[in-house]
DNA sequence: TAACAAAACTAACGCTTGTTAGTTAGAATT
DNA sequence: AATTCTAACTAACAAGCGTTAGTTTTGTTA
């Protein structure tokens, strides 16, 4: 019986929308045409527009969290474990690819609450991942780079992935995952 | 005497508003308050908000157009180009932080013939950079990764630098250079 | 000092924004 | 059959938007 909820539809609807022009630039009138209802009505599903943005990205923002708090824990090689972190983010990336637009550039409008919680996982994601890399260059599992330049390169082409994937029409989970894995870790054993 | 017009000094303060909360979260009105005068004002300098996102935008894009086709038409090796190509990025970067925000989130809110000018260069910018990677790989200097996930995984890197270089307090340019060469190319070699 | 141009100002325009109030049609429950 | 609930509707609000017209201040040149 699980069907999807019309607050989870207009979700679904504005995470599109918000890809393509942006958080300001949509209007509920917008999200409310291109369900074929009135924005007036959308208010019966949902508090306001800050809302639709803060299920969006918070929901994404603690799948990272929890993914990154399953890899920390675990007994394995910094290698491993960035191996791990690597496929993670395609798993989320794949399964959540409309909402990540409004995660990488509209954070900045999510109300106060909201915001401070953002950033704070955002930190912590960015400080859990760095710990990681600099265990594997103490242990010479890796190169040793500057950890800082190692962390902003695999977290830049993972967190702008999204963008690829849907362009290049959605290529396959696996294969990704191989070739991402290889280019991203080879450089650095 | 190269002093700075007023125009100029628009489009700047308008950089940094751009940058921090996008093109539409951004009033006429709040660049006026940022320079101290009135929102009319800003008229007697430019003709309008498109034309502020236009300057800001296509100036950087053709940067990168140039940068590219001198690039391009060296008569080195595949390897030593992207090595050159990543260095432009970093000089581009360095001198262009404010506008690079714009260009990366904000192009879509251009007006239809700069759009379609903007996207040509893009599309040609990542044309040329996709034909050195392939020379690359068939002259073997680079290993037979897809060339599209080193193309994706190398620009990713690049295109999101700004935010990581005002982050961590500007860096010397020459030793971010040789790190990002180091991480970006080792791995392919 | 008078004339001029540059660049600021005030006031207002038509339009869009997010949101609220009150109402109505249809389905589900009693 | 009567009631309640759900989810749509119309109409309107105050605030903010980009922009224009007309006016005043300011600083330079004749």
């Amino acid at each position: 019986m699980k069907t999807i909820s019309r607050k989870e539809e207009i979700i679904a609807v504005a995470s599109r929308l918000f890809k393509d022009k942006g958080y300001k630039a949509v209007s509920m009138r917008d999200i409310a045409k291109a369900m074929d209802i009135k924005a007036a009505s959308l208010y019966n599903h949902i508090n306001g527009k800050q809302e639709i943005l803060s299920e969006i990205i918070l929901k994404v923002a603690e799948e990272f969290t929890v993914g990154m708090k399953k890899v920390v824990s675990e007994n394995s090689a910094a290698i491993d474990k960035i191996e791990k972190v690597i496929e993670m983010h395609i798993d989320i990336t794949v399964n959540y690819s409309e909402a990540l637009a409004a995660l990488n550039n509209d954070w900045m409008h999510l109300n106060d609450t909201d915001l401070k919680a953002f950033v704070k996982m955002r930190e912590d994601y960015e400080e859990n991942f760095r710990s990681i890399i600099k265990q594997g260059v103490e242990a010479c599992e890796i190169k040793p780079y500057h950890p800082e330049v190692i962390l902003f390169s695999i977290l830049s082409t993972l967190r702008t992935l999204y963008l690829w994937y849907q362009k290049r029409g959605k290529l396959d989970v696996n294969i990704l995952k191989k070739d991402m894995v290889s280019v991203l870790i080879k450089g650095l054993i």
